[in-house]
Formats: structure tokens, sequence, C-alpha cells
DNA sequence: AAATGGGCTTGATCTATGTCAATGATTTTA
DNA sequence: TAAAATCATTGACATAGATCAAGCCCATTT
């Protein structure tokens, strides 16, 4: 159950197999279905999640009804709505199960104390965050100066293997266009072919 | 010169005086003249900045010319292409005095023995990233689902103090909107009331 | 004082994308 | 298997914001 958690933290730090014993005891397995909720939109975020399977999505909804998708997060990633898990305020955020998962959990208090007991997760979340920063900088960028068509290659560049398990509204919302424009897109550069 | 540093630091963790005074002897002071730039798109990022005195715009310039704001960096606020900075790749970005400005540089190597000496510097950093994907994120999901005025009013409620510093047009680049729009938008805002 | 130039505003258009609506196709549920 | 959702596509039309262009104001330089 824990192989890929080890694995992915193994790839940035090191630790000892008698320290990821008591890591491992920081967590609680948690199964979600498909559609399940892991957080909703006015509930405080209470954990950070590692994706052992399945895959999520973490949006937003805005005051037309409009669903704005900030991250897909498949197995090997992190998950949490940093801000609500960090200051207990209410989130803003959606956190729903796309297929079948299979989730660690961990509390804010025992991810306080697995930095205290084991400093080197300072450094490890901090490469995690820090490359989150980096992509989500870079999409900020993007949606600022790109066509829909430049986004839409630009994602399938980078993710192609989230256009097979993610429906394509989806895909389109986490473009910022409608699925109407997104169909369009798909046909034009198809018909350039 | 090192007040502001020694407090902002302060304010999020504790470190010794020694630990204080080792950890100047690793940063380099300069002085930009107003429209000098730090980096330019093409360099490598050498440094990260703690902004003493002054603002500075990160910013890319697109196909067509058109710049677009990463964010503004004004005293008490580290500075730097992330991305860069780590990894060594060109960057990207620019980063311009908008003022006068009285930086302090540490270089990737003086970063590294930093946190190697003083480990709590990880969580130092840790930290400030954290905050900064926090905001990045907002930003982002204000951008895929606001409107024009939504965004400016956003703007000018988070950052009152940016507004008289920086130049309109520069406040337009950052809200990912043309000059003359955000010109409109704030006739009618100041016709409404 | 004249000249230069940057920055802001305003007006007239243009365009990419959104909105609304209908039609199949495909998947889920009963 | 039928019924019901869900999803992708396509068409007609609407609109927010971009683009292009002109004029004005204010600061800096000559």
């Amino acid at each position: 159950m824990y192989e890929l958690l080890y694995q992915k933290i193994g790839e940035i730090i090191s630790i000892t197999t008698e320290e990821f014993d008591f890591c491992k005891t920081l967590f609680l397995p948690k199964k979600l279905r498909k559609r399940q909720y892991l957080l909703q939109d006015g509930d405080i975020c209470k954990y950070t999640a590692f994706v052992e399977k399945g895959i999520l999505r973490t949006y937003s909804v805005d005051e037309k009804g409009n669903e704005h998708i900030l991250q897909f997060s498949p197995e090997g990633w992190w998950l949490s709505d940093l801000y609500s898990f960090l200051t207990h305020e209410p989130s803003l955020f959606n956190i729903e199960a796309l297929e079948d998962c299979e989730l660690l959990l961990i509390t804010k208090p025992s991810w306080d104390l697995l930095l205290e007991k084991i400093p080197v997760f300072e450094r490890y979340f901090r490469i995690l965050i820090q490359n989150n920063l980096i992509v989500t900088q870079r999409r900020l960028m993007g949606t600022l100066s790109e066509t829909a068509e430049q986004k839409y290659l630009k994602l399938i560049e980078t993710y192609p293997g989230c256009l097979q398990r993610v429906p394509q509204h989806m895909l389109a919302s986490y473009l910022g266009i409608t699925p109407e424009t997104l169909s369009r897109v798909r046909s034009q550069i198809a018909a350039r072919k």
C-alpha cells in the first residue's frame, strides 16, 4: 500500500526505513469511489492526500455556475487545498474523484509532527511546492498570452496521459474555455492534418 | 543595510545573531537604477534577490511583442526566476527595476550552503514558496473566471500600494488586459460613483 | 519656451470566444 | 432492454475585449 509513497519520497530525499515506518503511522488509508468528494467548497480541508491510485480534480464553481479546474492529481501526486489546510479557513475548492481512488491522508497535526520528527521533510515539501509553483506560474503566463488553440496544444504536449482519462469538457474547464470552443479547436487542428 | 532582511526572516523563523552574521556573508549588495535589468530573457538567472528598497517587475514578451507581467516585487520581498535559478536553463523572463533599487543577491552555491549550514532555512523558504503558490493559484483561478473589471477591483483591494508606484499600463499587463480596456474599466467604475 | 516622448483617454471597428439550442452518440442506471 | 443521463458536435448569434488611430496632458530635455 505504501510502495508508491516510499518510491516518490526516495526520488527527492533519503530517509531510513525506520523513519519511513514512523512516517507510515501518520497516514490514514482511504478509498474513494468515482464521483465521491474528498473536499467540498465551504468545508475545511482537514487532510493532505497522497494519491496511490486513481485521479482526482480540484475545481471551483463561479457565480454563474461554471466550473474551473485548478488541477488534476493522478497517482504519485500530493493533493490538498493548501490554504485551507494551513489556515483552517473554509475552502473555495471541491476535490472529486474522477476514478475509484486509493489515498493516503495526513492531518495537519500529523504533518506538523512529521516535519518536527524528520526535518528533512521540510526539504521534501519545499521542493514539491517549488515545482508546483514553477508549473503554476507558467500556466498563469500562458493564460495571459495564449489563444485557445495554443493552450490546448501545450496541454496535450505536457500531459498526454490526462487526455485518455479525463472527459473533454473537463480539459476545457482546465484551459479556461468552453467545451464548445475546445471541440471547434480540435476539429480545426484535425482538418489541417 | 540588512535590517529589513533580518526582520523579514524573524517574522517566520528564529535564528541566532551568529547565524544571521553568517547569513549576511553570503549576500552581495547591489544597486540598480530605474529601468535597469536584473535579468534578461535568454540569460541564466544567477541570483535570487531580496529587495531592500524599490520595486521591480518580472515579465515576459510574447511573439506579438506584448508584455505580460508575472509579478511586482517591492521591498521586503524575494525575487528570482526560480526555474532558471534552480536548473541553470535560460530564463524566459525579464526582471526590471521600476524605481532605483537596493538588492541583496545570493548565488545558487551560497543558497545551497545556507540551507546546509542553517537547515531551518529550508522551513523559511518552504513557507515563502508555499504562500507564493497559494497567491498564484488564486490569481490563476481569477484569470479563468473573472471579467476585466472584477480582476481590477480585486487588484486594488489586494495591492493598494502598487497602484501609486506602478504605471497603469503595467497594471493592465499584470491583469492580462490592454491599457485601453483598463482605462475604460476605470472610467466606468468612476461613472457609477 | 519650444520640442520631445511617454502615458492616458476616447472613438470606431474587428475578432475570438461565449452563449443558446438542437442532434446524435455513448455510457449509466433501472 | 429500455430509459435516462452524460458527453461531444455543430450552427446561429451575441459580446467582451483587442486593435488601430487620433488627440491630450504632463514631465523631461534642449
